[in-house]
DNA sequence: GTTGACCCTATAGTAGCTTCACGGTGTGCA
DNA sequence: TGCACACCGTGAAGCTACTATAGGGTCAAC
């Protein structure tokens, strides 16, 4: 299987394939004589699981962790309850904060419901007077 | 007022500061006979205007719309409030997206409530099953 | 004159790709 | 045989919004 049927089985782009080699994510296939990588049903199973894993907003570490773990059958699977269940908190924080950001988006909003000129625009008076402190920083998710 | 100075009025870093400058949201300041950046009040408004926008999690972009407006007292406001409308548009979008996901990990996590073998955990059956459309690209909001 | 806090520029790194430049490979058709 | 064309290869740069590091200069106080 060339890298572009790989890709179109994943519905992923070829670079990004490449990508997956070059992090370690996916392993280097055999290469023809051409030089044309060349990938079996295992490589389009594994992209597959990463890219379901990507789907979810898992970052790379955290698929690393779970591709690990993955690969020693007999382990126990604690571990990857464990990642799930912080990915899971990540999600639920992120959504948390932009609730709170939707709301002040909306308080200000409110303060420019017409047009005016941008002198006595609400919006504008409120960006210029609000006090954020120091940046709030957020998860992987943005 | 030196960088440092400004810095600490804005609650960010000094690089941060310059960083603004290059990217051209923040003007270039005068120059003290030792060539450090001398800023006036002027600047330590347009810079908390700025961090105010980005504790709203605008993208420079769009605050690079809302500073050029901004810049012309007696022209309609209009614009700045289809920046608002959209940026907000774009935080809700996020929120829908992101308790999709939740509901997503929480099914999985569902699926392996008590620890087991890697072999018979239902996440990692799932995350091989799944079946993952084309990549859903989302906004600056990550 | 020397310490220490602060400033300067330039460069690279972060995450997860995407895009580009430039060139090689393989297949079908005249 | 020659050519077109789709596909593959590598390496490097670009995206966002910073952050960090290296290597050096400025200034006030002691």
């Amino acid at each position: 299987m060339k890298i572009g049927d790989l890709a179109r089985a994943a519905q992923c782009t070829v670079e990004t394939v490449r990508y997956y080699e070059r992090e370690g994510l996916l392993p280097p296939p055999a290469r023809t004589a051409g030089n044309y990588r060349d990938y079996g049903q295992e490589h389009a199973e594994r992209l597959r699981f990463i890219r379901n894993c990507r789907a979810l907003d898992m970052s790379h570490g955290e698929i690393r962790s779970v591709l690990a773990l993955a690969d020693q059958p007999s382990a126990c699977c604690g571990a990857v309850n464990d990642v799930f269940d912080q990915h899971i908190a990540h999600v639920a924080e992120r959504i948390r904060e932009l609730e709170h950001l939707r709301r002040s988006l909306l308080t200000l909003r409110e303060r420019c419901r017409r047009e005016r000129t941008v002198e006595d625009c609400g919006i504008l008076q409120g960006l210029a007077e609000m006090e954020s402190g120091p940046p709030g920083r957020h998860t992987h998710l943005g």
